[in-house]
DNA sequence: AATAAAGCCGATTGACGGTCGGTTTTTTGC
DNA sequence: GCAAAAAACCGACCGTCAATCGGCTTTATT
């Protein structure tokens, strides 16, 4: 009766979505030549994907001749973004403070290097609020 | 073919599992009268979320005379590391950049105020592993 | 031993992603 | 203009998973 909503996405989907976020448009033979062929699968799953992507919202897609191209509807920053915000939500009821601990062991654990790339990012954003003001 | 894997849960799941996190032990009657009762479930139900719960390594068990008490087998905050984790790494494909982006972008629309607590955060790590050398 | 409480097993339902086959529609080359 | 080729579309099927529960089995308790 849940269902882990909106952001989350299947092995295919992630695949065709990266692929386009890389470099798009694309339509359902570029796909399957890209990802498709290494996986043996049949042009026509690709295409169930894109469909699927596509009233999913994560997909534009335009008539270009007789075939679709499909474009990322957001960035793929903005959808690491909702995906994040929506784990936050649903694991740690929004509250910040798991969060920031959670980030913080995260980075930390990815090398001291990332953590001093964390500071600055923080301070720059910091500057920006307060001069906003 | 896929499958979010080991740390995504239902919305019973988490349930329970939240309340074990707050005060546990706790046996089926316990959990059923705490977060079942609203949800006009039959204990059988939340006694199946426990088993589930307990195959998948989250929930240690212990007999006590006739019925089983169960306890969470790691923290929350543990947890919630690990999730973030899974969610970074099929989300992000583990590219630091894209995860701190994600993560001070989601901080910063918390509030200020959480964007300089992050800061206070990261300050003290970064002091942490400086003595440690 | 009888009764009650708890656990265990199996079934069902509803979502969803992946995977195609087959049919229809649209192009395009002759 | 029409037939072959390309693409889209529809619908079906399978496997997985969470939720939900009925009913049978086991274990206490008295």
């Amino acid at each position: 009766m849940s269902r882990v909503s909106p952001p989350f996405l299947g092995d295919l989907e992630m695949a065709v979505m990266t692929h386009l976020w890389a470099r798009s448009p694309g339509d359902v033979k570029t796909l399957h030549a890209a990802i498709g062929a290494a996986r043996s699968i049949t042009p026509n799953t690709v295409q169930s994907t894109l469909v699927r992507l596509h009233k999913k919202g994560l997909l534009d897609r335009q008539k270009v001749s007789h075939a679709y191209v499909y474009t990322p509807a957001c960035s793929r920053a903005d959808f690491e973004r909702d995906v994040l915000e929506e784990v936050v939500s649903r694991v740690m009821d929004g509250r910040p403070d798991a969060m920031l601990s959670a980030f913080v062991d995260l980075t930390e654990r990815a090398g001291p290097e990332v953590l001093e790339r964390l500071e600055r990012l923080v301070a720059a954003r910091l500057d920006a609020s307060e001069e906003e003001t």
